[in-house]
DNA sequence: AAGTTGACTTTCG
DNA sequence: TCGAAAGCCAACT
């Protein structure tokens, strides 16, 4: 098959990120770890692009803060999915110690 | 083609 | 705990 149409990438981490069982969540960096790369930045762009299509919720940052700008959103999903979430300094966060998901 | 940008990560102070 | 800098990959200009 040689019509690599470049979205390939971007399948690929939809396709991780949809595979995320619900009270669980993953970083960028191990969206791109799943996917052999290191690309955690190139994963938060598709999910601008795409994210809409898959529980962008599930995906937050490596310090278990939810996406810039949708924190909120985020939250509130992450809550009604019963993720375990962790108050600290007065900032509502994941607790990746336990809700982080290994693909 | 080269430089900038972005829903990032990690290390140092 | 917070702030700044460097490193990383893909897309856009």
């Amino acid at each position: 098959m040689s019509t690599p149409t470049g979205d390939e990438f971007a399948e690929a981490v939809l396709d991780i990120v949809a595979s995320i069982p619900k009270g669980r969540v993953m970083a960028y960096g191990d969206v791109a770890a799943a996917l052999g790369s290191r690309a955690a930045r190139a994963v938060g762009r598709v999910m601008a692009h795409h994210g809409s299509t898959v529980p962008w919720w599930r995906v937050v940052r490596a310090s278990g803060d939810p996406a810039v700008g949708k924190e909120e959103r985020a939250l509130e999903r992450l809550r009604a999915e019963g993720t375990p979430l962790i108050v600290r300094d007065g900032r509502a966060r994941v607790d990746m110690r336990t809700a982080r998901h290994r693909a």
